[in-house]
This record gives structure tokens, sequence and C-alpha cells, in this order.
DNA sequence: CTGCTAGCATA
DNA sequence: GTATGCTAGCAGA
């Protein structure tokens, strides 16, 4: 559609930022002929060209701007700290396309805006004033739907991807409001991408109500006390900061230009120039666009008119030559799909000459004990990969060369453990390939790990990885094989885009490694981590998996039938009590029974503003009443059977007759690991009847259960890292640290210490490891904050050098925005340095909790290398079996026991040398219980 | 069927 | 008051 009807001058603005990132994500990954980014490049004029001829038409005259966001600050980010705070850095490839495309626009005869200070939104919004004001018709081209709040009888917006086309009819079809209620609108849903809070809870549905009864935001405002719900309790809660909010989601509209734009504020300064056709023809050379190139140089030699052509956008090279596919992705890129012997022997050779092979299982179940190979892709350079279907089974598929012999053909490849060799998640297809009898050697590198110790805060999915570090986006699992019940085995996919799929996987984890790699090398810690504490481990975790432990599923059920008795009595009685049935598992109808039906008092209100019937409550309650503590009794239970007795005999693997847990080595931003299907890391232990599930965890015939624990862990970390003296000599005479530390507090000898002082100090010296304050401590001791603020100060009075360390770790965090262990693992804090004080009060304690909690953690990370390496060197038989973050937990034949029992635990102690000793304490028995 | 909340198990 | 994962109930699709 032209605007050539209408009587008024068109005057058309780019939102040249906002396209940005689309065109660059919607690209594939374009190179010039020296490899330099050219994607965004190409999207980004080949819309200008057709903006040009769409709006303008392909005559001279005409006016026109493209306008782009500079780097730097602008004044929103003096108004609001946080402003655009979330939003990650621009891709390095994307960055250096920038000044190719601000040269390439005004090569096409466009005047270019970037006003160093001042946001493209603003400044399109003052040009648009400005314009209509001076009687043009005014086009506003972009992807952002803020710019709405502009339209007006002489402003309209066009998405020029979308071609959709907003005047004010279409705003209110588009928002369900008027264009001048826009701001209040974006207001109360706020803006999550440059994160400027709006209600809680409030989106697009409830602001277009609001809005619609009320009239407008300082109309929703005063009728705040009025609206009911949670969305309502929200409003009052946002009422401070709505003013702030709307005047950050405001468009400013009297930016001064006049600096940045000759002429201005006369909008013939914004004439369209002709075409620099010379420039153009260079730039086209320079940046390897062939097609364009003898496009134009066919029109130079013509010397036609000025015409300029407009390829399609997701034409990928401009030829015209090929219909755009809707996956445009995959263009420029050479798959294989290996169907026949000869073709996978030439990639086996590719493989073996390869400096590092990127190689990715394509299975038929998430769970890596069972998960059967379906294909499998590799690649050995950028652009390039193949992919080996075996298991396809549609209708129609193709035949497919055997798993068997492709594993056999592969295998002296896959098990030398001198071909190098990479992957995302490596312990998965080890895993994958290990159910085939393939052991995978010569793994040097993870990306998922290279990820987790570049930046352990963000997510480390090849989605995600490959559009953080490639600005690529690839196909998804989901767009294969669908979700929920509609989702589709792998083994369905068509062929032709499964190795797309999977290519892509192979070819995009060997390009996040070689841009990930060498950012993690740069700082020597990160390296360490990686290579001497993550890869390692991530081997040692697959044989854990693998290996699996022994849980005798008859133990279970004879107490889940125990339970189950217990829990039936207990429910009677609550149905005698509350004088009807009720169901017990519900917080709700326990609510409804306690506070409405007995009338029992509400001590206190969950998150949502229900009466909490948690576990503190009921204790209280207890107290006065009878119910509460058949309630609590018998929802201890509850947990017990439904997390643990009932469910763990049916994560035993039938084929191996042992649970196999899977451990996430990537998930813990503080370098811990963590446990699922089943966890693993909190089966019960402080109580009685939860502790016999352990008696379940056994060692096989001929052998037994150890367990190594480190002793008090996170303390001598402290103590070591504060350098506080009172702390060190405690744990250096191997006294009791809590009865020291009462000692201490208390002032007092060890030997008179109470038992209750001495629960106070464990208690104290818990606290601290977590960043506790004085409300944090009365709470859990259960005595007034004021007396709880009296302990804190003796104890920061008696050991000092904790006191300085918590306040330097919180200078340093602030500081550098990360905190690390004792190896270099870094844990950023981006909310330390920001504004909102409760965030900014939980990343101090998160800074105060992480070094010591991450330091705990690479030290049993290297104790499991030292223990595994010298379990296989001895060639014992000896197998670790789980991880607790303290604590190793090992399945040893009866003879290895005398060596175990010793050289174990002083492995663990001598991972490190500390300023105090590590010490590592020993349990034997015939199940986990009894090893303690 | 999916996603959320409340509650609770561990270090 | 740090770090996790799992379950039942329940509401909205």
């Amino acid at each position: 559609m032209s605007d050539a009807n209408t009587p008024l001058p068109t005057l058309l603005l780019v939102d040249g930022s906002s396209y940005l990132y689309r065109a660059y994500h919607a690209m594939p990954d374009l190179r010039s002929p020296d490899g330099f980014p050219t994607g965004a490049i190409h999207g980004l004029v080949a819309m200008m060209k057709r903006l040009r001829d769409q709006i303008i038409g392909s005559g001279p005259g005409g006016h026109a701007a493209c306008v782009f966001d500079a780097s730097g600050p602008t004044f929103r980010d003096a108004w609001y700290d946080q402003y655009k705070a979330q939003r990650a850095p621009m891709p390095d490839d994307l960055r250096t396309q920038i000044a190719p495309i601000h040269e390439v626009v005004r090569l096409l005869g466009w005047p270019v805006l970037e006003v160093p200070g001042i946001e493209a939104d603003d400044a399109i919004g003052t040009l648009a004033r400005v314009g209509a004001a001076a009687g043009h018709q005014v086009v506003i081209s972009t992807g952002d739907k803020d710019l709405a709040q502009l339209v007006n009888e002489r402003v309209t917006l066009i998405n020029t991807m979308s071609n959709e086309r907003l005047d004010i009819a279409g705003v209110v079809a588009k928002f369900g409001v008027a264009p001048d209620r826009i701001i209040d609108y974006l207001t109360l849903i706020g803006d999550t991408v440059d994160n400027v809070p709006g209600v809680d809870k409030v989106g697009p549905k409830t602001a277009v109500k609001w809005l619609a009864e009320h009239g407008s935001l300082d109309g929703v405002m005063a009728a705040a006390n009025g609206i009911k719900g949670v969305a309502g309790e929200n409003l009052r809660k946002a009422l401070d900061w709505l003013p702030q909010g709307r005047r950050l989601v405001t468009v400013v509209t009297d930016c001064d230009l006049s600096a940045h734009i000759a002429g201005w504020p006369a909008v013939e300064a914004l004439a369209l120039q002709p075409v620099n056709r010379e420039g153009l023809l260079d730039f086209y050379q320079r940046y390897g666009f062939k097609a364009w190139r003898k496009e134009l140089e066919a029109e130079l030699g013509v010397g036609g008119s000025v015409a300029v052509t407009t390829p399609g956008l997701f034409d990928a090279d401009g030829t015209g030559a090929e219909p755009a596919k809707p996956d445009n992705s995959t263009l420029a890129r050479s798959y294989e799909t290996v169907l026949d012997a000869d073709r996978l022997a030439a990639w086996l050779e590719r493989l073996q000459a390869a400096p590092l092979a990127a190689l990715d299982t394509e299975t038929d179940s998430l769970d890596p004990m069972r998960a059967r190979i379906v294909g499998i892709s590799f690649a050995v350079q950028p652009g390039e990969a193949a992919y080996v279907p075996v298991a396809h089974d549609y209708a129609g598929a193709p035949d497919q060369l055997p798993l068997d012999a492709v594993l056999a053909t592969l295998r002296p490849w896959l098990e030398d453990a001198a071909a190098p060799k990479v992957g995302q998640n490596i312990k998965y297809d080890t895993h994958v390939l290990a159910n085939h009898g393939i052991s995978v050697r010569g793994w040097q590198h993870d990306t998922l790990l290279e990820s987790y110790v570049f930046e352990a805060h963000l997510t480390h999915s090849l989605e995600k990885l490959a559009e953080r570090h490639l600005g690529r986006r690839g196909l998804s699992y989901e767009d294969l094989c669908g979700k929920g019940v509609n989702q589709i085995p792998f083994s369905q996919v068509d062929i032709e885009r499964a190795t797309t799929y999977s290519g892509e996987d192979s070819e995009m984890t060997l390009q996040v490694h070689q841009v990930l790699h060498p950012r993690v090398a740069a700082v020597p810690g990160l390296l360490h981590v990686y290579r001497a504490i993550e890869m390692p481990v991530s081997l040692i975790l697959q044989r854990i998996e693998r290996h699996g432990v022994l849980v005798d599923a008859g133990v279970l059920a004879q107490q889940s039938h125990q339970l189950a008795e217990r829990m039936m009595q207990l429910e009677q009685q609550a149905y005698e009590i509350a004088g009807q049935p009720f169901n017990l598992g519900s917080p709700k109808q326990i609510g409804e029974i306690l506070f409405n039906r007995l009338g029992l008092p509400v001590k206190k209100k969950t998150a949502s503003g229900a009466p909490s019937t948690d576990e503190e409550v009921l204790q209280e309650l207890a107290a006065d009443y009878p119910l509460p503590a058949r309630i609590l009794e018998h929802r201890s239970l509850a947990k017990l059977k439904g997390t643990y007795t009932d469910k763990l005999p049916l994560m035993v693997n039938p084929a191996t007759g042992r649970v196999h847990t899977n451990y996430a080595q990537a998930v813990a931003i503080t370098g811990r690991l963590s446990s699922n299907d089943p966890n693993l890391q909190n089966i019960p232990i402080r109580t009685a009847e939860g502790r016999r599930v352990r008696e379940a965890f056994i060692a096989p015939p001929g052998h037994v259960i150890v367990s190594a624990d480190y002793s008090q862990i996170e303390l001598r970390i402290m103590a070591h890292i504060s350098g506080d003296p009172g702390l060190t000599r405690a744990f250096a005479e191997g006294l009791d640290v809590h009865k020291a530390t009462a000692a201490e507090v208390f002032n007092t000898t060890v030997d008179a210490v109470t038992s209750e002082q001495r629960r106070y100090a464990k208690t104290i010296n818990f606290g601290l490891i977590y960043g506790m304050g004085a409300f944090g401590l009365a709470q859990s001791l259960g005595i007034d904050q004021k007396m709880a603020r009296d302990f804190i100060d003796r104890y920061f009075a008696r050991f000092a050098g904790v006191k300085r360390y918590m306040d330097e770790t919180k200078a340093s965090a602030a500081d550098k925005g990360y905190v690390e262990t004792l190896f270099g693992r870094r844990i950023e804090l981006p909310e330390i340095r920001g504004g909102n004080g409760p965030r900014r009060s939980g990343a101090e304690r998160q800074a105060i909790n992480a070094p010591m909690q991450g330091t705990a953690a690479d030290l049993i990370k290297l104790a499991m290398i030292a223990v595994q390496g010298a379990l296989d060197a001895a060639g014992k038989r000896t197998a670790m079996v789980m991880q607790v973050h303290d604590e190793l937990v090992f399945e040893v034949p009866d003879d290895e026991l005398p060596w175990v029992r010793e050289q174990v635990p002083a492995l663990m102690a001598g991972v490190a040398q500390l300023s105090v000793p590590l010490l590592a304490e020993v349990g034997i028995g015939p199940n986990w219980e009894q090893a303690h």
C-alpha cells in the first residue's frame, strides 16, 4: 500500500534500532568473503530498499529519516537506575555491523539520525510531532509497540516485518485503548524488556478493563482503594511507583535535535537523497553482496532511472533465484544426511582428521539411562554438518544405515581418547552411547560447562547459547516434535528436518565453543575451574549415575504400609475433632476447618494472603488445640510416603535393579550440584521416622556402604577466608566449634557451656553463613529481636575478623558485581548494585553466602576427582554412588574396606591447604542409615 | 493438560 | 536468612 493518494506529503520515520535485532536474528549467519558478519546489514538494506519503494515510491523527492539508538546512557538512565538493567549486551557479531549499517543507509540516500543521550523513540517522537505540525502525513516504521502512543490523525505506524499498519482505529483494535491512553496502558503493565515495572500481576486484560472503567491512569489510581483482589492490592502497592513508570514509558516529543540535523526544525532537512551508486557499489563489493552488486552494475550500465529494486527481505543472497523458505536460518549452510556406508566412511575420515569435532545424539527418551539412539550428528567446521539417521520409522522414511553398522564404523573414533571431541552436555551423550556399548573417550570440551563457568546465573540450553553467543536461532525441539499431548517421538520426525535440527546442534555447539572458550580462558580462575574441576567432575558424575545405588523396594513398601496405617488413624482423629471429613493434604481445607469452622487464631498469612498453615503456625497452635498436632504428623508422614517410600521403588531401573539419579552440574549458581529423578540429596535424616528411609539404601552382598562427610566445612571456609583468629584457633585445637562460639559469646569456658547456649551458638553460626540479620535470628531462636541483635553484636565483638569479612565481601561485591570462591569460580550478583532495597539486601546475603557455599562445592568436587583418581589408579572396585554437598557415599567390596576407610578421608582432607584443617569423617554400615 | 502455590525434604 | 527439587492441590485452559 502506498500513500500516493493522500493529499499530504509523507514523512517516513524508521525506527532502525527496533529492526536491528530482528534483522540480525531473522537472517542466517551471512559472512563477507573475509568472514565479517553481514546478516543484519543484509536484512536492514533489504528492508530499507523495500520501505522507500512502498511508502515514498521510486521517484525523487520525499522525506524520511532512519533513527538509531546511540550507545551509552540516556536521560532515562538518570531517572531510573534499573532502566534496561536486565538487557543482555549486544552480541559482538551485531555490534560490529552497526557502523556499516549506518554507512549503507546513508548511501541509500536516507538521512540517518543517532543522538547520544537520546533514545531513538524520543527522536522519532520529536520528528513526528514537528513533521505532523508542518503538514506532513507521518508514517513511522517500527517493530516496537511503545510508539503506538504517537498515533493520531496525522501519524500512523507500520510494522515492516509483519506488514501491519496501525492508525487510531488500528491501535484501539490491537490494544483495546485509544492512542492517547497507550501511555497509561504501558504504565500499568510495565515493560519487561526495558525493565520498567508496572503493577504486579496486571497484564493487558486488566489494564484495558481498568482504563475502560476509570478513564485514565489517574482515574485508576484515584479509585485504587475500591479495586478488589490481588490486582487491587498490587495496584495500591504500586501507587508510589506509577508516576515514575509513566514518565519512563512516555515518549518525549520535544528533544532538541538542532545540533544533529542541519537546518532543523525545517522538515526539508529530512529530504531523501539520491542513491550514491558508486559508494553503494563499493560497499556491496566489500561486504560480498554479489547479487545486489550485479543488479546495480546493470543499472549503471544502462544508465537508467533511480529505481531501487526490492528483493524479498528473507531472500538470503538477494539473487531472487530461490523462493524465500519459511525456515531462513538453514540457508547458506550445508547439512548432509548420511544414508550409505560410503558417505559414513568419508565422514569418519573427516572426524579422524579434525582438530576438534562436535557430536550430538538424538534419542527417544529424556532419561539418559534408557534413551536409545535415533540419529547422530557431527560437525568439524562451522556451516557444515552431517546427520546419520538410524531409527526414523515414519511412513515413507528412507532406508537408513543400521545402528550396529554405524556404531561399528564409528567406534574406533568414538572410543579414541586421542580424538578430540566437544559436546553440549557431554554427560548425556556419554550415557546414550554407553547404552549401546560404546565408551566415548576424548571429550575435550563441554559448552554447557563453559557457559556455566562463564556465567552461572544464566541458562545454558544450546538454544540460548546460540542466541547469546552466535546471535543465531536454530530450529527448536518443539518446532520439530511439538509439545504436550501432541508431541511426537524424534523417530517420527522427517529426516530432512531432523538433519537440519541435529546438524545445527552439532554445528552450533562447535561454534559456541569457539566463541566461549576464549572468553573463559581469558580469566585464569575460570579456566582453572572449568578445566581442573568441572570437566573431570562431569565424567565422574556420569560414572556415579550409571552405577546407580541399590534400593531395597521391599523395605520401602513395608514402611509405606506402616505410614498408611498411621495416617488413617490420624485422619479419623482429625475428622472427629473437626466434626467432618476434610482433605488433610489441602492447606486450603485445613485453613477452612481451623480458622473458620473451629475459630482458631490466624498467626500469619501466606504470600497470597491466605491464612498460613505451615509447620511453624501449626506448632504454635498445637500448644492450645488438639487438631494441629494431628495435621502436622499427618503432613510429615504424607511427605515421607508420597515423596520417598512410595516413589523411590518406582524409580528403580528394571534393567539394572538400581536407582540412577541425574546430577545437574550447571544449575546451582554457587557451583553446587543438584540431584533429580530422583533427588537423592534430600533424603530425610532429621527425624527418626524419616531417617528410616535411609535403611533402604543398601549395599549388595559382599559390600558395605561407606559415607564420608566433611565436618563443618562452611564454617572452616569462613575461618579461612576471614582469617578470624578466634574461629581459626577453635578449629586448630579441634574444639567443638559451636561450644567454642558459645563460650566466647556467653563469656564462659568451653566446659561450662550449657546445651542451650550451644544451641544458640549453633544457630548463630549457621545464620552467619546465610548472611542473617537480627530478625532472622530472633525468628529461628524464638527470642525477641533486641536480644538477637545483642547476640550478634557480642558475636561480632568476639569474632571481629568475621565482621570484617562480611563488610569487605559486601563492598567488593558491590564494586565488582560478583564474588569469587577460593578457586576462582565467579558468582555474578547483578542486583547488588540495583537500587531497590530488598533486592539489594538479598544480593548482599548471597554475596556473603556464595563464597562459602561455592568454595565448599569446589572442595568436594576436588575430593571426588582425587578419590576417583586414587580408586582408578589402585584398580579398586569401590564405586562412588552419591554426593550430598558435603558427603560422598561409596559402595565398597568388603575386602577394600580397610583401604577406603583409610584413604578416602585423607584424600578428602588433602584437597586443599587452608589456614584451618579440613576434616572428613567416615561411617560404615550395611545401609546408608547405619553408615552415619 | 499445564502452570502456579504452599509446603517441606536436604546441605 | 543461602542453595536446591518434588509433591499435592487447585485454577484456568
